[in-house]
RNA sequence: GGGCGAUUAGCUCAGGGGUAGAGCGCCUCCCUUACAAGGAGGAGGUCGGUGGUUCGAACCCACCAUCGCCCA
C-alpha cells in the first residue's frame, strides 16, 4: 500500500465501529471447549443494570480485555464471558421512583405482577445500553454466551443452591434485628449499609422510679439515660448498668416507668454497658438496636416492636402512633421537656447507617428473615487463601479477605422486594415448610420475599457456564483463570463466589484475583453522581479515541487509587499518533530486497525488542499493568522511533528493511491487547494477511539475544548525545570533524552526530566530550573554546565528585568487608573508570588554558 | 476505637537497600521529505518529620504529623 492511501492522521471515530464489527463477524471473540488448546477464561463482573459504564468499569474492562486478547494471541482458547446482573434492590428502586414520578403510583398500587413487568422492560432497555458501551470499549467478549442472572437456566442455579443449603441446614429462618430500609421496606445486608458521620444530639431521658423506694443513688427521683434516638424509648424493656459500676450498685433490681407508654421496667446488670459513656445507664430496646437485642436475649426479655415497616410508630407507641420516626422524636422530646423528664441535651457526632441504594437512614428493626450460616462456607475459602491456592494481586487483599472471612456473620438473604429470585420456600396447608424448586402441589403458598442479588451473583463463575448441568463448558472453562474487580465488592461478591465455588465445584472459581485501583475524580475525591464530578468514559472515547483512553488507564492503574488525569488521555493520544506516524514511515520505506547480513544496530534493536517483549509479558502476567505500559511505551518511542528509525534512514543495512518491519510488527502485536483498534487498523494498512487479533503474541527467542550489540549501541547513543548536547549549547551548526573512540558503531555515530571522521585531530583545536565512560573528540573553532572549557569544568567537577564518593566507600573497611563482593568490585571498577576519565579531562583542560 | 494504605520534581504519578524516574508544565533551538498530538537540547527533588537497624536507607523498623479508605 502506498503512502498516498494512508491518512495522515488516525481518526478513531471512523475506524473503531468498523473494526469491532469485523472482529465480531469473523468469530474471533468466540471460544468453545477445544481439546487441542489450553482454556483461558475470565467471567466479566456483571454490570449493574441500573448504571452506565463509568471510568472504573472502563478500567476493569480494559484490564480484562487486555488479558483475554493476550491469552488468545498466545494460543489459548480464550473466553471472556459477558453478562449483566438484575440488581434487585437497585433496579426496583429506580423503577419505583420512575413509577411515582410518571404515574404517581407506588408498587403496591400497581401490584406485584404488573410491577415486575415494568422491571423487565427497564432491564431490557438498560441491558442494551450497557452492552453497547462495552462494544465501544472494544470488549472482545463472546456475545453468544451473554448471561443474565434472571435467565431461565441461571434461575435454576439459584434455586438449586438455595434448596441445597436449606437441606444442609445452612439456611434457616430467624426473627432478628436486621438493617431495615424504610423507603424500600426491605431488609438489607450489613454490607449494603454505609455508615456516615452525622451531627446529631444526645438526649438525657429520665425514667421515674415507681417502686416506692425513694430517690436513686444520686438523690434524684429518676434514672437518667443518654440516647441519640429518643423515639425508641417507646420500645424500652429494661435499663442496664455495668455490674462493676459502684455508683449504680443500688440501682440494680429497682423499677422505673417508661414515660408515655406506661410500662414498668426493671434495672439489670450487664457487662456490655460502658460506665464511661453518658450516665453509665443504658436503655434496652431489643426490637430497635442490635446490641440491645443481644442484651435482651441474655436477660430473656420480650422485645417490644414499636414501628411499622415504613418506620412510622405503630399502635404500641401509645400517643405517638402514626407519627414518622422523625416527628415522633420531636414530639417525644417536647413532651419530655413539658413533664420535666428531659435531661441534658448536647451535640453529638456519631455514625448513622444509610441505605447504600437510596440513602435513607437505616432502622435496625426486628423482623423475620431467612439467614445463611456463613462460618461453614467460609472455612474452605479461608484455607485456599491461606494456602495461596489463589493468587491475589496485590497480596494485601488476600490477607484482608482472610480477616473478613474469619469474622464473618450470618447473612440475611431475604429481601422484602418483588424484583428478583423469589425464595423457593413453600408453606403447606398444614403449616409445613418445604424448600423446592417448584411448588410441591395444591394448597402451597410461596414465600413472598426475593433473594439478595448477591446470592445469585455469588454463583457467577459456574452458573454462567451451565451449572447445575454438568456441561462441557463447565468442565472445560472452570476454574476460570482470573477475576478482575474493584475492591469495593471483595466481600460482597468475590468472597461469596469463592465460598460457593468451593462448595459446588470443589475447586476455586478463579486462580487469580486482580484488585484494581479505584478511579477518583480529578480533585482526588470519589466520583459520585450527586457531587456531579463523574467522568463519562464514552465522552473520553469520543474525544481522545478508545485506544488512547485504554492505554492511559492502564498506564495509571496500579495498586493505588488515582485521580483521573486528562494528561494521561493526552499521553495515550500522542502515543497513538506517534505509532501512526511510525507506520506511515514504514509503509513508505524501501521493501526488503533479498536479505543481507544484519548490522550491529539491527542486532541491537532485535535483541532489545526481544528482551522487552519477554519482560512485558511477565509484567502482564503479574498484573503489573502500569509497569508494562511504561516499558512498551519507552521501547516503542524512545528506542525504536528515536533511534532505530533514525538509523534506518541514515545508515541502513541490507537487512534493515526486513528488521524494521519485523520489529514494528512485534510492537503492534504486543500493543494490540491494550490498543486493539489502532493497531488493527495499522495492520490492515500495512497489508498484513491476517487480522492482528488472530496473530501470535511475540515470544522470547534466545537466538536474538546479543549483549555485545546492545552495549555497542548504548555507547554509540551516548556519544551521539554528547555531540548533540554540545552543539545545542554551543550553538554549532553543520558538520564537524571528529574522532570517535574505537568501541562504538562508527557509521551510526558519524551519521547521527553529523561528524566527519578524521584520523588525527590537532590537540589545540579539538573538544573532548565525555560520553558515559568514554570521550568523544571533535574539531573546534576558536570561538567555541569557551563553551568547551565551561563544559569540561562542569564535567570534571561531576566526575571528581563521583570518584571521591567511590574512594570514600572503598576506604571504609566495613564496606569492603561486609558489602557483597560484586558491589565492591563494581565500585572499584567505577573508580578506575572515573579516575581515567578524570585524567583525560584534566589533561584536555590544561591544553586549553 | 480497630485495621489497611498514602505522603517522591510546579501538577498527576511510577519506583523500592548500592549515583532519584515518567508524562504534563517550564526554558533554548528547530514547521528537517513518518510525526509540531513532533524533533534536538536543558532547568527543576536534602523522596512528610524524628529516631533506629545497616558498610550503606527515599526504600526496612519505631514513633509523630497530615490525608484517604475499610470495619465496629
Amino acid at each position: 500500500m502506498s503512502q498516498t492511501d494512508i491518512p495522515k492522521t488516525y481518526d478513531p471515530g471512523s475506524v473503531e465501529g468498523r473494526i469491532y464489527e469485523q472482529w465480531e463477524k469473523s468469530g474471533a471473540f468466540e471460544a468453545d471447549p477445544n481439546p487441542e488448546k489450553e482454556p483461558y477464561c475470565i467471567v466479566m463482573p456483571p454490570p449493574n443494570l441500573t448504571g452506565s459504564l463509568h471510568v472504573g468499569t472502563a478500567l476493569n474492562g480494559t484490564i480484562q480485555d487486555t488479558l483475554v486478547r493476550r491469552a488468545r494471541m498466545k494460543g489459548y482458547e480464550a473466553l471472556w464471558l459477558p453478562g449483566v446482573d438484575h440488581a434487585s434492590i437497585a433496579l426496583q428502586n429506580v423503577v419505583e421512583r420512575k413509577l411515582m414520578r410518571e404515574e404517581s403510583k407506588s408498587r403496591w398500587d400497581l401490584g406485584r405482577e404488573k410491577f415486575i413487568e415494568k422491571c423487565w422492560e427497564f432491564a431490557w432497555d438498560s441491558r442494551d445500553r450497557i452492552l453497547g458501551q462495552l462494544k465501544r470499549l472494544g470488549a472482545s467478549v463472546d456475545w453468544r454466551r451473554l448471561r443474565f442472572t434472571m435467565d431461565e437456566g441461571y434461575v435454576q442455579s439459584v434455586l438449586t443452591t438455595f434448596v441445597e443449603l436449606y437441606e444442609a441446614g445452612l439456611i434457616y429462618r430467624g426473627n432478628r434485628i436486621t438493617n431495615w430500609c424504610p423507603y424500600d421496606r426491605s431488609a438489607i445486608s450489613d454490607l449494603e449499609v454505609n455508615h456516615e458521620e452525622t451531627q446529631g444530639k444526645l438526649y438525657g431521658l429520665r425514667y421515674p422510679f415507681v417502686d416506692g423506694k425513694g430517690p436513686g443513688p444520686d438523690g434524684r427521683p429518676y434514672a437518667e439515660v443518654f440516647s441519640t434516638r429518643p423515639e425508641t424509648m417507646l420500645g424500652d424493656v429494661a435499663l442496664v448498668v455495668n455490674p462493676e459500676d459502684e455508683r449504680y450498685r443500688d440501682l440494680i433490681g429497682r423499677r422505673v416507668m417508661v414515660p408515655f407508654v406506661e410500662r414498668e421496667i426493671e434495672v439489670f446488670a450487664d457487662e456490655y454497658v460502658d460506665p464511661e459513656f453518658g450516665t453509665g445507664v443504658l436503655k434496652v430496646t431489643p426490637a430497635h438496636d442490635p446490641n440491645d437485642f443481644e442484651i435482651g436475649q441474655r436477660l430473656e426479655l420480650e422485645p417490644v416492636n414499636v414501628m411499622n415497616p415504613d418506620a412510622t410508630i405503630n399502635e404500641r407507641g401509645g400517643p405517638f402512633a402514626g407519627l414518622s420516626r422523625e416527628d415522633a422524636r420531636r414530639a417525644i422530646v417536647e413532651r419530655l421537656e413539658d413533664e420535666g423528664l428531659l435531661g441534658e441535651v448536647r451535640d453529638y457526632t456519631f455514625r448513622v447507617g444509610h441505605c447504600d441504594r437510596c440513602g435513607t437512614v437505616i432502622e435496625p428493626w426486628l423482623s423475620e428473615q431467612w439467614w445463611c450460616s456463613m462460618k461453614p462456607l467460609a472455612e474452605p475459602a479461608i484455607r485456599v487463601l491461606k494456602d495461596g491456592e489463589i493468587k491475589v494481586y496485590p497480596d494485601s487483599w488476600r490477607r484482608e479477605t482472610i480477616r473478613w472471612l474469619e469474622n464473618i456473620q450470618d447473612w440475611n438473604v431475604s429481601r422484602q422486594l418483588w424484583w428478583g429470585h423469589r425464595i423457593p420456600i413453600w408453606y403447606g396447608p398444614d403449616g409445613e415448610v418445604v424448600a423446592a424448586r417448584e411448588s410441591p402441589g395444591e394448597g402451597y403458598e410461596q414465600d413472598p420475599d426475593v433473594l439478595d442479588t448477591w446470592f445469585s451473583s455469588g454463583l457467577w463463575p459456574f452458573a454462567t457456564l451451565g451449572w447445575p448441568e454438568e456441561t462441557e463448558d463447565l468442565k472445560y472453562f472452570y476454574p476460570t483463570s482470573l477475576l478482575s474487580t474493584a475492591r469495593e465488592i471483595m466481600y460482597l461478591w468475590v468472597a461469596r463466589m469463592l465460598m460457593t465455588g468451593l462448595r459446588y465445584r470443589g475447586e476455586v472459581p478463579f486462580k487469580k484475583i486482580n484488585v484494581h485501583s479505584i478511579v477518583l475524580a480529578e480533585d482526588g475525591t470519589k466520583m459520585s453522581r450527586s457531587k456531579g464530578n463523574t467522568i463519562d468514559p464514552l465522552d473520553l472515547f469520543d474525544e481522545y479515541g478508545t485506544d488512547a483512553i485504554r492505554f492511559g488507564l492502564l498506564y495509571q492503574s496500579s495498586t493505588q487509587d488515582f485521580a483521573y488525569s486528562y494528561e494521561r488521555a493526552e499521553m495515550g493520544r500522542s502515543f497513538v499518533t506517534k505509532l501512526w506516524n511510525m507506520m506511515r514511515f514504514i509503509a513508505n520505506y524501501a521493501e526488503p530486497e533479498g536479505d543481507g547480513e544484519p548490522s550491529a544496530s539491527d542486532r541491537w534493536i532485535l535483541s532489545t525488542f526481544n528482551r522487552t517483549a519477554k519482560r512485558y509479558d511477565e509484567l502482564l502476567e503479574e498484573c503489573e499493568f502500569s509497569e508494562a505500559m511504561r516499558l512498551i511505551y519507552d521501547f516503542a518511542w524512545h528506542e525504536f522511533a528515536d533511534w532505530y528509525i533514525e538509523i534506518a534512514k541514515a545508515v541502513p543495512s541490507p537487512a534493515t528493511p526486513r528488521i524494521l518491519r519485523e520489529v514494528f510488527s512485534g510492537i503492534l502485536r504486543l500493543l494490540h491487547p491494550v490498543m486493539p483498534f489502532v493497531t488493527e487498523e495499522m495492520a490492515r494498512l500495512l497489508g498484513y494477511e491476517e487480522m492482528l487479533i488472530r496473530q501470535k503474541f511475540p515470544v522470547f527467542d534466545p537466538k536474538l539475544e546479543d549483549e555485545q550489540a546492545e552495549r555497542l549501541l548504548e555507547r554509540t547513543k551516548l556519544a551521539v548525545s554528547a555531540v548533540r548536547s554540545f552543539r545545542a549549547e554551543s550553538k554549532v551548526e553543520g558538520e564537524l570533524e571528529g574522532r570517535a573512540p574505537e568501541n562504538l558503531d562508527l557509521d551510526v555515530f558519524t551519521a547521527l552526530a553529523e561528524v566527519r571522521p578524521v584520523g588525527v585531530l590537532d590537540g589545540a583545536a579539538k573538544a573532548t566530550l565525555p560520553a558515559g565512560d568514554e570521550v568523544v573528540e571533535i574539531s573546534l573553532t576558536e570561538e567555541l573554546r569557551r563553551g568547551v572549557v565551561d563544559r569540561l569544568k562542569k564535567e570534571i567537577e561531576r566526575v571528581e565528585k563521583e570518584a571521591r564518593r567511590s574512594e570514600g566507600k572503598l576506604a571504609n573497611e566495613k564496606f569492603v568487608e561486609r558489602a557483597p563482593a560484586e558491589v565492591v568490585a563494581g565500585e572499584r571498577e567505577k573508580l578506575e573508570k572515573n579516575t581515567r576519565l578524570l585524567e583525560t579531562l584534566l589533561q584536555r583542560l590544561e591544553e586549553y588554558l
